[in-house]
DNA sequence: CTTGCAAATGATAACAGTTATCGTTAAGGT
DNA sequence: ACCTTAACGATAACTGTTATCATTTGCAAG
């Protein structure tokens, strides 16, 4: 059975300001401000869970760790190379719609579609990375 | 200075096959065939240096080792939530244009575009996973 | 209430994938 | 043939993640 803890609201709490695409180490960090006794591995376990019940989505980059976001409406994301931040981008539905609309899509058992864009964001574009 | 060294060339040959996107762990025991002294750092330098020069291209999965491979025209991925495994997909480019006719896209300095559908390949729905 | 039980926690060891280090090898220019 | 230096192979170190296990917590039955 599955509890909703003290620790795992907390975590989904963070998980849902908005503009913020938290890694583990991040959630953790602010997670210990209100549960200072709070363990990493309940971070790892706890966002595990959120993903399992579609409350939260991973979203891998490049390089470096995982980060983590409240699942929301389909959108894209942009990727800094550099520095890995990510930034929500909304896209057109039917931009979706028009990449969905393929045979071999169709073929596929396909459940999900992730759009990514890769760059360098304004920070370190202005540090001319 | 950069060398196109004897391992380099293997490396790319290997990655150059069709419908394979091996991680350093296929390319390395692949490469033992030709090279049986090869390590496994040589590997990841070369598909490192392979990548600089937009010869090769990272796939990065939700779990697992990342994939390679050889750089082509603009494609999209099938992803395996259960096995991994990756697929090209083919698809028009129209779709592509049409997510990049975005204000925000082109606001960012986006440079590269990653469309990743996922799901579940047939082998996987076949064992019932 | 208090006792018992299952699930979740915190601490930490183990693991996987990748990067860094370092002494050695070998390719290319002089 | 010699010198320089990039690349190599072996392996240690590091990072992010998962597994383990003893302890704690929350709920439910007695």
């Amino acid at each position: 059975m599955v509890r909703m803890t003290e620790q795992r609201r907390v975590i989904y709490e963070i998980l849902s300001r908005e503009a913020w695409h938290p890694t583990v180490d991040e959630l953790f960090l602010e997670a210990k401000k209100s549960l200072p006794r709070i363990s990493q591995a309940t971070v790892y376990r706890n966002i595990e869970a959120l993903i399992q019940d579609d409350l939260a989505t991973k979203i891998v980059g490049l390089n470096g760790p995982a980060r983590f976001e409240k699942t929301k409406a389909p959108h894209a994301h942009f990727e800094c190379r550099s520095c890995g931040a990510i930034k929500d981008i909304f896209i057109d539905t039917e931009c979706i719609n028009s990449i969905m609309d393929n045979k071999e899509i169709q073929q596929c058992a396909t459940e999900t579609i992730v759009v990514k864009l890769l760059g360098l964001c304004q920070v370190c574009r202005e540090k001319n990375i």
